[in-house]
RNA sequence: GCGACACUAGCUCAGUUGGAUAGAGCGUCGGCCUCCGAAGCCGAAGGUCGCAGGUUCGAAUCCUGCGUGUCGCGCCA
């Protein structure tokens, strides 16, 4: 389908190269929404430095020009040189229609579909996903979705923290605590690592065995690996059940941690240091990005190989984002990886471009976000004082928004069945769901927020369960015309009260929202639109009966709340939140 | 010491990449259910956009300096 913001584009085109001639026929005309008019061009201002025109003068010549008769009502010059146009409603009726029978609701697919590496979640083997990983893992996921849904083939990366030392004290805590250790001694996650650790730090002899352990490991000894293994495997399996509840995307297929490109540290550090970017210094290989300098003015090191041999997590990145670009062909490289690692990873950017593996058109994103703040403004933890599990976090999200679903259950009026008990429980976790991810995404992400759950469930203002709220009213009332037989489709639609013309028009902005997102990376635009579009519907919903009015405008009206529904569902959707029917 | 990020209404946050009178929500005050879900809608009050300079027709937005806070800066990830 075509956008009102491609039609008009190109009628300026043409008034642009009429009045200045076809050299600026090209230029953007920066069309944007106005609170004078539906959309006002700034093109005239823009243009003075090349035309020379004072921008009032230039403006009243384009809008002169401008072959615009069918498309508004009105074009007017105003302020220092806005052109502001009121479209003719026969206009927005048009294209708003074109939207009711485009499948993909005006979300165009991307002209040139990319292979894009997402890197999120990625929490450790052997402890549970706790509130330090929900931002990345609902982040993630809410772009893997996006990215998607525009055609381009995404690559989730769960990049588990599977190898490395701290695995030689849980493999030999496994041993000691025998048989059976596969339904019982690792089921709590927390403590199997919180007790191996202990015994690694109070007994020098249990250390020593840790570290020969670390050994037989990375020296692929066979009884070695299968004990990791099954840590391994113990872990994912509690990794996918907060994936399935929190209704992320990310599957066991999607797992490439530490633990695959051990084989590849080696090829890794070789091919940088005989590439002359990687030099021995204080007994360790390092290579030396240049532009970062720390302490004393010294340039900071990207580490590849420790003094012992061994090697850290630099050398790991290294070996995934070449991985990642050669192995899996990605173009674009996106890590939803916290705020504090950026210079870390700009490093490992640097070095991949010297090393000649990241060359445009690919390039490497830091998709980086603040800290969940309990409402001490501190870190998120819990009473004791230790990190939030996740699953914990989940349940009672579920029994705060049980609570509130059969709460407003109760005060249902006549004519609306009350929902049974399976509905509101399948109701109360999709609330849940909604309240913790929206919370999530609705702000910058770059900023630290605080985990409420009285802000987040918040059944006004900018929460998810709103949005659902404004969906869930909106389907009941395509419920009653079902059940009156009247039809949904392929109505004639008409905009001529004010709020069917926000509302058209708000609609009409969604796909330009996605694509906002697919370029910033930065879900909170998509929020800030659903929300502006649950807004308007909320008003015209106000304003404007549907069921009651002439079959006509009924018809009509039917048409735009079938189309807000479907955006919000799908909108929603892309932020890996659902739209229940009813709630 | 060097660097990154943040600072907008009492609170929580937007601000379409330099455009018109800086917008929402919460909270406060005042209206609206014989009418499609009031989990809603409408209205009012509320601002030195951290501070000071600069760039230009125009700055919350770009540049410089300063302040406050958070986080980084060699063998943890």
């Amino acid at each position: 389908m075509t956008t009102i913001q491609q039609v008009l584009a190109e009628r300026f085109d043409r008034a642009l190269a009429k009045v200045y001639g076809p050299e600026l026929a090209g230029a953007d005309p920066l069309l944007r929404r106005s609170d004078h008019a539906d959309f006002q061009s700034n093109i005239a201002l823009s243009l003075k430095k090349r035309t020379g025109d004072n921008p009032r003068d230039g403006a009243a010549k384009i809008a002169q020009a401008l072959d615009s008769a069918d498309l508004c009502d009105r074009v007017e010059v105003s302020g220092p040189g806005f052109i502001n146009l009121h479209l003719k409603a026969s206009f927005v009726a048009d294209v708003v229609g074109q939207l009711g029978a485009d499948p993909r609701l005006g979300v165009a697919l991307a002209a040139r579909p990319e292979t894009v590496v997402i890197d999120y979640s990625s929490p450790n083997i052997a402890k549970e996903l706790h509130a330090g990983h929900l931002r990345s893992t609902v982040i993630g996921d809410a772009l893997a979705r996006t990215l998607e849904a525009v055609g381009h083939r995404v690559v989730r990366q769960n990049h588990l923290g599977d190898w490395g030392t701290p695995f030689g004290m849980l493999i030999e805590h496994l041993l000691d605590l025998g048989e059976g250790v596969g339904d019982k001694g690792v089921a709590d996650l927390n403590e199997f690592y919180r007790a191996a650790r202990e015994k690694f730090d109070g007994s020098p002899d249990f250390a020593e065995r840790a570290r020969r352990r670390v050994v037989l490991l990375q020296g692929g000894d066979a009884p070695t690996l299968e004990l990791w293994q099954r840590l391994v495997d113990e872990s994912k399996r509690t990794f996918r059940a907060v994936y399935d509840r929190l209704g992320i995307t990310m599957r066991d297929g999607d797992a490439a941690g530490e633990s695959l490109f051990n084989s590849r540290l080696e090829p890794t550090v070789r091919e940088l240091t005989d590439k002359g970017l990687a030099v021995e210094s204080e007994g360790a290989i390092c290579v030396f990005p240049p532009g970062f300098k720390g302490k004393e003015g010294k340039p900071v090191p990207l580490i590849i190989r420790k003094q012992d041999g061994g090697y850290g997590y630099a050398t790991t990145d290294l070996a995934a984002i070449r991985y990642r670009l050669h192995d899996l062909g990605a173009t674009r490289v996106i890590y939803v990886v916290g705020a504090p690692q950026a210079q870390h990873l700009t490093m490992v950017y640097k070095t991949a471009e010297l090393a000649g593996w990241l060359v445009p058109p690919a390039r490497a994103e830091h998709v980086a976000f603040g800290s969940v703040l309990g409402e001490d403004g501190k870190m998120l933890k819990s009473r004791t004082g230790e990190s939030v599990k996740l699953m914990e976090l989940l349940q009672e999200g579920d029994d705060r928004a049980l609570a509130l679903v059969r709460e407003k259950n109760a005060e249902r009026g006549e004519g609306d069945e009350p929902l049974s008990e399976g509905e509101l429980a399948a109701a109360a976790h999709a609330v849940a769901i909604a309240a913790i991810k929206y919370a999530d995404l609705s702000a910058d992400r770059v900023k630290d927020y605080v985990f409420s759950w009285a802000r987040m469930l918040a059944t006004i203002g900018n929460t998810g369960p709103y949005l659902q709220y404004a969906h869930a009213r909106n389907r009941s009332i395509l419920r009653k015309a079902a059940a009156q037989g009247l039809s949904l489709e392929a109505a004639h639609i008409t905009v001529e009260a004010p709020e069917e013309r926000a509302l058209a028009l708000a609609l009409l902005s969604f796909g330009g929202a996605v694509h906002d997102v697919v370029a910033s990376l930065e879900p909170h635009r998509l929020c800030t639109y659903l929300y502006d579009l649950a807004s308007t519907y909320s008003t015209f919903y106000a304003k404007c009966p549907v069921l009651k009015a002439e079959p006509a405008a009924r018809a009509s009206r039917l048409a735009l709340v079938a189309l807000t529904a479907r955006v919000l569902a799908q909108g929603l959707g892309l932020l890996g939140i659902e739209a229940p029917e009813r709630m």
